[in-house]
RNA sequence: UGCCUGAUAGUAUAAUGGUAGUACGACGGUUUUUGGUACCGUUUGUCUAGGUUCGAAUCCUGGUCGGGCAACCA
């Protein structure tokens, strides 16, 4: 355990306020999304933090749901967001909700209006807006202002009576129409929304602002580091005022840089538009962002937990280059994905000195990288295979280690062969290769002396069973679509999707588990498509593998 | 033009006044029955100008550039 690896803010603070005594040394995050869509990569890496902040130090974890504006929100996130959470591999001390404390933080709106530090509002979200003035310019105080308190007492118990329609009041903290900082020039607590809520139905009409609910929330359940993004930082003078004059348990904000990965979006807004608008087919199109996406694509949650550890927390902008996701994905598959052996784009190889209807039956173990190799399965050989389009040449570069007129390649688990002839079709394209295979060559007592620079693989023709494949690329042209002139979907990738209606997989796949991973040899990992069916299989690529091969 | 933030290889991230390090990427090599994996190597960096100091990525001052802030959204 000499490893030491340095800290980063987050956990230097926690680190300091637990060697000051800070609350007894408890610790207590929370994750609070609002329930309003799906969650992305870039939730992950906020789950990834508060979750792995508390259990570093020792210290648990709340799910809250931020639902303080019923028309966006639904029970639907809420269950694919729990999902979402639990499959990371996280388990939150308690689930809660902004709305369980609609109470409460009724009753603290009241306390502030009895300290004269709320008012009552009749003025329009226009005229508010008008009257904040600008950054440069201090805004001016209205007459509903200097409203009494016992008129702002009466008048707030008849806007929760459901007295008043939408916008017609609203309830604002008194602190300075001249702040520096905007968020301070009397922000509202407090709209009225005669609007049905997920959880408390029909009982409010009136509904508390994010910046009236969050800290409060923070502060009830005595949460010890409130962690969000950057764009909240003008937001923390407001939270801590709350918290100061409510005398409320003093949970304190941090703030930290939030994910960017190029060639993608992750706004819910404009993932919502792409759903919308039909570029991919659902929120868990495997081209998606969102960890349901992620989930279909074949990523585990290893693979994400350790993308959020490798891409550290800071406060400046950031954008990660999707290769390392792929990077991540690709050190956990290669050590628990089983090999397998399925032709892409094939091509018919004809073995010519082989018996016509022989059949032998080779091994080939399921994974080289685990001890034993995890057992294996058999192949049946014949004098048909099906191989890979793109391994023969008919007029092969230099260093080509496949297929072409008189060179040799190891078909993987069985024999040596070497390319004799070809035939080809009216418009040119290959359609037969001729073998003549080396039969002391066999895979496991090979005598022939011979030593080959490439392995391919192969499926034998009366033996292959067929799927559909599923080759998956980055979903746009461009490293950051948000930031190109235009429309965002400008720059989507027309080729993000490729289907191959017919590949020819080896006969064990059709036991394949869905939300295992698989390695086709050579051709990258894949995982059955949740349309899977027995009579139509259908494989997704995660990732493709490293491919170091570069035609010369 | 106000306030708040931030700036270290291509991308991220560390060094907390004392040798600028790590990962991914790229490039090259060794091993290999996956052009994968593993292993080894190479490459490239402190935004800028001053100042403090024996010594500055780090502290100070000015500038430059990036991001955020004027929702009855979160």
């Amino acid at each position: 355990m000499s490893e030491e690896r340095s800290l980063n803010f987050l956990e230097e603070i926690v680190e300091e306020d637990i060697a000051a005594g800070k609350n007894g040394g408890r610790i207590l995050t929370r994750f609070p999304p609002e329930p309003n869509g799906h969650l992305h990569i870039g939730h992950a890496k906020s789950i990834c933090l508060n979750f792995g902040l508390a259990l570093k130090y020792g210290g648990k974890t709340n799910l809250r749901f931020d639902d303080t504006n019923p028309t966006k929100e639904e029970t639907e996130y809420v269950d694919s967001i729990k999902e979402d959470v639990k499959w990371l591999g996280f388990e939150w001390a308690h689930e809660l909700y902004a709305s369980d404390y609609f109470d409460k933080l009724y009753d603290f709106a009241v306390t502030l209006i009895k300290k004269g530090m709320a008012y009552v509002d009749d003025s329009s979200a226009e005229e508010i807006a008008a009257q904040k003035g600008t950054p440069t310019e201090p805004g001016i105080p209205n007459q509903y202002r200097s409203r009494g308190i016992e008129e702002n007492l009466a008048l707030f118990a008849e806007m929760k009576a459901g007295k008043y329609p939408d916008g017609a009041k609203v309830l604002r903290a008194k602190i300075d129409l001249a702040a520096p900082n905007m968020h301070l020039r009397d922000p509202l607590m407090y709209r009225i929304k005669h609007a049905h809520h997920h959880r408390t139905g029909d009982k409010w009409c009136i509904y508390p602002m994010y910046d009236f609910a969050h800290g409060e929330s923070d502060a009830i359940e005595e949460i010890t580091h409130s962690i969000c993004t950057l764009e909240f930082i003008p937001h923390r003078d407001l939270y801590n005022w709350f918290i100061e004059k409510l005398e409320i348990f003093p949970s304190k904000q941090y703030e930290f840089a939030r994910l960017n990965l190029n060639y993608t979006v992750m706004s819910k807004r404009k993932l919502l538009q792409l759903v919308e608008d039909k570029h991919v087919e659902d929120w868990d199109d495997p081209r998606m962002p969102t960890i349901s996406g992620l989930r279909r694509r074949g990523y585990t949650p290893a693979s994400i937990r350790d993308f959020c550890d490798r891409i550290g927390v800071a406060k400046r902008e950031n954008m990660i280059d999707v290769s390392l996701l792929e990077f991540c994905i690709r050190e956990d598959l290669n050590k628990t994905a089983w090999r397998r052996m399925v032709v892409l784009d094939p091509i018919k190889m004809i073995i010519t000195n082989y018996p016509e209807a022989q059949t032998e039956t080779m091994f080939s173990e399921n994974n080289p990288e685990a001890e034993g190799g995890e057992g294996g399965r058999e192949l049946p050989f014949s004098n048909e295979l099906w191989i890979e389009r793109e391994d023969f040449m008919e007029e092969p570069p230099k260093k080509f280690f496949r297929l072409g007129i008189g060179l040799m390649v190891r078909l993987k688990s069985a024999y040596i062969v070497k390319c004799d002839s070809f035939t080809k079709d009216a418009s040119g394209n290959v359609t037969e290769i001729y073998c003549t295979y080396i039969p002391e060559s066999k895979s496991g007592n090979d005598t022939s002396g011979i030593n080959v620079k490439g392995t391919i693989h192969w499926v034998s023709v009366p033996h292959a069973k067929t799927a559909e494949v599923r080759l998956y690329d980055r979903l746009f042209r461009v490293e950051d679509p948000s930031n190109e002139d235009g429309d965002f979907k400008e720059y989507l990738n027309p080729d993000s999707l490729q289907i191959l209606p017919k590949a020819y997989i080896e006969a064990d796949l059709a036991k394949a588990i869905p939300g295992k991973g698989y390695q086709f040899i050579r051709k990258g990992y894949f995982t059955l498509d949740k349309h899977s069916t027995a009579d139509k299989l259908i494989f997704s690529r995660t990732v493709t593998l490293k491919d170091g091969w570069k035609t010369p």
